[in-house]
DNA sequence: AAACTGTTTTTTCACGATAAAAGACATTAA
DNA sequence: TTAATGTCTTTTATCGTGAAAAAACAGTTT
């Protein structure tokens, strides 16, 4: 299966399944180019999935007349696994291989052997670790083989080295934006998501991860550094894996963090440049402790 | 000329350069596998070496045995732009685009077009791209075309922020080593580089460039954070080409800047901390100054 | 037995080709 | 005359393929 195959239509694919959700909700269809623009495709792909939902008896479709027919059901929709981009195929795949042990640092890296594993051509794989070695965790010899440094303790503390140094600075630009700045308001309703976060912690524990990138991008957005804000994509891809492995605590730890959020939205709000230092240290401290319990002494002995 | 080729044996070529110099220095070869170690590449180019050498007369080779049989003549080499990689020659060709003029910021970049405009195929085109976007100059669009985000004096400032935070951490962490540390003699002997080009600064200013990046490599590497280390290639490609761009006072720069790098290396020996952060903040200050002073203003206009 | 040379296998690098998706142009409806 | 639809062209994403280069294996020489 999925052989020869040039190229996967994921993109139309996950786009028609947005656009029932959008029939559910809305009842109709605007035009083409506004189904585009809403979906974030181009209006080729829209025609395709114009023409499928006409054909399964959704709406008819008649230029720019666009009848609902009948309600989505279940099984109008393409499977969620069908919908996925090759790039993140791979970056699971290449993940699970690295967390799921036997990933010595030193180990090295083979491209075909990966691309035959997960069944996807070469160049996809090239194209992946290239993107990826910006993250600091594995690196290319010179026409050869590619070298995984590990997941080890010294590559946590380095990554919350500059983390700190990025989010203390950010921090400092963001008490000190305007009052008229539109992120006071963003700040707001990211306060009371927390509050809501808070009260309902025994049972959504697992919702704060995505919070945690919402806040702490938030924030680093303050500096209009881009090389600050494209740094917390290393620090988010290591902590959406981190939370998908270490389940200890998880609540607790959870609970600590959301708390500390909230000293930490008080502390910008006060626009006190000393409570912000306070409290963004407070933090930062806390959530590289919690990365650090989560290496397991094993891989942590390992030279970088 | 050069269509259809699947792979340029680069490698090869420029192996057998550097193996004519070795040869014209010591009137003999090692064995193999020494030969290949020497010149960083596999025992198979090694051996078409080796086959090319016995081919035009300059060895006689029978097994271990290798006789020189004449000097090397300038007409044995290989042309040097056969020995360029291909990632070289596309980096090349995109920031002569890139800096002679016409490329504005929003401005977007065409994979199919570079690729036929340099003559070399799409993958290796697109490979280059993504190599080059933690550069912070263009940024990809979701299944679409790359924009240039420009050349801007916002991108000037926001790599020089965080130069100047990393630069004063390392020399911090620099000072702070201990006395018997390797660097240390690395640093007299740039010390020793330096002064020598002081005196002969009139006329090898030029020279000053690829000293002025093992100095502050040197730095860096004392921070033990593959960020900040990583983080030098950023800084090492801007100056790269802004150094062949801005051709206005770079001997009077120079000298400037050679004076500043001695009196940064004299606090860094005194490893007093407050001589060490005031000598290296006045460097980069009048680093900034030369790089934002050397960005035309048309283009410093833009939004980032 | 250690280090070399000879030979074979595997991997990386780069290309052209092709389907998916985007984008441009022409036409038509409001 | 603006904004949609219908059609055609271009570009991107991905693969298989083959040469260059690396790496592994086997046999020799010292």
């Amino acid at each position: 299966m999925g052989q020869g195959m040039s190229k996967s239509n994921n993109v139309y694919k996950d786009a028609y399944n947005r656009c029932l959700r959008l029939l559910d909700e809305t009842r109709s269809l605007p035009s083409e180019p506004e189904l585009g623009t809403l979906l974030g495709v181009s209006r080729t792909t829209v025609r395709s999935i114009l023409a499928r939902m006409e054909e399964t008896g959704l709406i008819a479709w008649n230029k720019r007349a666009k009848t609902v027919l009948r309600d989505p059901r279940p099984d109008d929709f393409f499977p969620e696994e069908e919908t996925d981009t090759l790039a993140e195929i791979i970056e699971r795949s290449f993940m699970r291989r690295l967390l799921a042990g036997g990933a010595e640092a030193g180990m090295q890296i083979n491209e075909l052997e990966l691309a035959r594993e997960i069944g996807v051509g070469t160049t996809s794989v090239r194209e992946f670790l290239i993107r990826f070695s910006r993250f600091g965790l594995i690196e290319k010899r010179r026409n050869s083989h590619w070298v995984l440094k590990g997941f080890t303790r010294a590559f946590a503390l380095e990554l919350t080295e500059i983390r700190e140094m990025f989010e203390l600075r950010s921090a400092a630009a963001f008490a000190a934006l305007p009052q008229d700045s539109p992120v006071w308001a963003d700040l707001d309703r990211l306060e009371d998501e927390h509050r809501l976060l808070a009260q309902e912690i025994a049972t959504r524990f697992n919702a704060f991860s995505e919070l945690d990138e919402r806040f702490h991008r938030l924030i680093h957005r303050a500096s209009h550094n881009r090389f600050i804000v494209d740094f917390y994509d290393v620090i988010a891809m290591i902590f959406h894996y981190h939370y998908q492995w270490n389940k200890a605590q998880e609540r607790e730890r959870n609970e600590v963090a959301v708390g500390e959020h909230l000293a930490y939205i008080e502390a910008l709000k006060s626009r006190d440049l000393g409570k912000v230092d306070a409290a963004c240290r407070k933090h930062l401290k806390s959530a590289r402790q919690t990365l650090l319990t989560s290496i397991p002494e094993s891989r942590s002995l390992q030279k970088s």
